[in-house]
DNA sequence: GTGAAAGCGCTAACAT
DNA sequence: ATGTTAGCGCTTTCAC
């Protein structure tokens, strides 16, 4: 690690802006190898177009000079970027980011890079970094929800490559769709309770009014509503508290609210798991029994809810596999010449049950 | 939302590869608009160097056209890609994803946008992913950790941009960093838990035989041992168990070894809070009472040690001020001409007294 | 305030 | 298997 007592300096970055050194380009490294700029392409792109001896040669070239390619130039004169595109509500929340692991695992091969953007739940930066993204000229752009401001919209259709909407299957897809239906998810949620005999049930999501919304999580509230009351049951336990993003803090409030609202509510839905972690947490600290007297089910299926007691019950997305699939496609797409029709999934949705939803003797 | 009753077709995605229709151009527009292609030009990046009738006529275009400037072409043009490369172990950390946070919040003003890519805390794949990141033409790098290949050491010495070593203050720094010691981390847990009166004091963290490392963890659980032994105490409870990522299970996990090993064991660290929390968890199933009788202390204030019973005392480092700080001296870097020594900086950390931790009587 | 010419570093297409 | 030519869409530079 440290120099040689031979009174050798330890390297020094060059430092600021030494134009007139400038990195090495595909004319320094075959002028070295003393071979056409077309050879070294060739060798950098796809190496067995190129005899073994050349190509060692060329190698060599590259080694010496620290030669990087150039991918600015290249995806210009090759109309090829390597870029997908990806729009996601926020970097710091584990399903989304799970959606981004899955999709480099599958696209790392194939040597396409993830240009990540986020929009904190807000339309107009989607918007706004949506153009940004487009500048860049990816391939695909994959954009998480199916709620777009007018000209995103517009943008998104008039762009010449595929786009995929995902964790939302939309009303009007604009083309490609790999998702589930969060109105589902409540609805299901709501069965679950309704079955096990529960009648005083209630859910905790985000208010409408608030500045930022999140319109997956208010289909979840409403597919649960609907089912409450498809079911003929009362809904005036169906809060709607907080603006997103929704966390710890938010369930153990919105709990709060409902035991005095109702003292004998016998179930909750939480949009998220980690509002549903908050309100184990608060229950707690209130000493009101789970699921004795109190049964909690979440969303989204969060590492913390298999490890809080009792074990949260929760719907489950798998959202890294949701990555993965839309990386397959993307590949699939991307290789296909011509017109493909749209595709749309619905990767469904699981209940894992586990010990925080108790039943009426 | 639907089309009208007077036979509008809803508007179809034009699909495949329309090669021979294209994105408009800059020529579009200039011959649109009546112009030449400069002053579209300019009217895209710095409107007030064209007459306001001019610059209505070109944006009149623009919007015609739907034309979204190519920045794949004006990068290699200018030389300024407007890209700043963000190396990171892993997206699914709420930390480092803060870290990207905060620094997309400095960068977004100056239109600099992220070009984000993972390790999964793997050497190997950092250099591969660094080598893809330079051929994007970065005007800046961020790399997390200070733990590189020696290729990845020569390539960031070597090429012409700033590089900033973050979240680890190195002790050969290639260039500028901001960070903390997480030796210190160690040394400042031991020391609370030593000066609070525990004589029996564990700690667990990772496996330094796994295939996956985390040498910042390890760093943080050397300080902890050499605190525990500068001070006389024995550290046969430090354990290390496990490969990265740790989570809440490795916590579980981790105390059921140490409380077989010692159950007179009094005062745990762990490397990460979500390690600790685990250990929480498992101490409830168990009915160890925390803190009376085991203390539980973890590393990087994770939202989730806030809101568990008792909540977690922590040492606490400001990550998304990190990314902001981190975000401030790129600008400042960018900015200026020519030579700008190394800027090297400790944010330093604190800890955050919860219930977890107690004292002895 | 606006335009014309040249060229960024690479690759597609064709030629040998 | 290798080389030559032309040009990707923009911005720099300099002229008017």
């Amino acid at each position: 690690m440290s120099s040689t007592s031979e009174g050798t300096v330890p390297p020094v970055k060059p430092r600021g802006k030494t134009r007139g050194t400038g990195r090495p380009t595909i004319r320094d490294v075959s002028q070295l190898a003393g071979v056409s700029r077309m050879t070294v392409s060739r060798v950098i792109s796809d190496p067995d177009l190129v005899l073994p001896a050349t190509r060692e040669k060329v190698l060599k070239a590259v080694a010496d000079l620290g030669y990087v390619p150039d991918r600015v130039a290249g995806s210009l004169s090759s109309r090829r970027t390597g870029f997908v595109a990806l729009m996601l509500p926020t970097l710091t929340n584990a399903n989304f980011a799970a959606v981004a692991q899955g999709l480099t695992e599958q696209l790392r091969e194939a040597d396409y890079q993830l240009l990540i953007a986020y929009t904190e739940y807000n339309q107009a930066e989607e918007e706004r970094q949506l153009n940004k993204l487009l500048a860049r000229r990816p391939e695909a752009i994959v954009m998480t929800g199916a709620s777009h401001t007018r000209n995103a919209a517009r943008m998104l259709m008039q762009c010449d490559v595929p786009v995929i909407e995902i964790a939302d299957l939309p009303s009007q897809p604009i083309d490609h769709s790999i998702g589930f239906s969060n109105y589902e998810v409540g609805r299901t949620a709501a069965r679950h309770l309704i079955e096990r005999g529960f009648t005083r049930i209630g859910a905790v999501g985000g208010s409408q009014e608030a500045a930022v919304r999140d319109h997956r999580g208010e289909e979840r509230m409403r597919g649960f509503e609907d089912e409450l009351r498809f079911s003929g049951l009362a809904t005036d336990l169906v809060l709607r508290h907080g603006s997103p993003p929704l966390s710890y803090d938010h369930g153990a409030a919105a709990i709060a609210i409902l035991l005095k609202r109702d003292p004998g509510i016998q179930a909750v839905f939480a949009v998220s798991d980690l509002s549903a972690v908050g309100v184990l947490m608060e229950c707690q600290r209130r000493h009101v029994p789970v699921p004795d007297k109190l049964s909690v089910m979440g969303f989204g299926n969060f590492e913390i809810g298999g490890e809080v007691n009792p074990p949260l019950t929760t719907v489950n997305v798998n959202f890294r596999a949701l990555g993965q699939r839309t990386g397959a496609l993307i590949l699939e797409l991307l290789g296909r010449d011509g017109d493909t029709p749209p595709h749309i999934e619905d990767i469904g949705l699981s209940i894992i049950e586990r010990a925080s939803v108790g039943r009426v003797k």
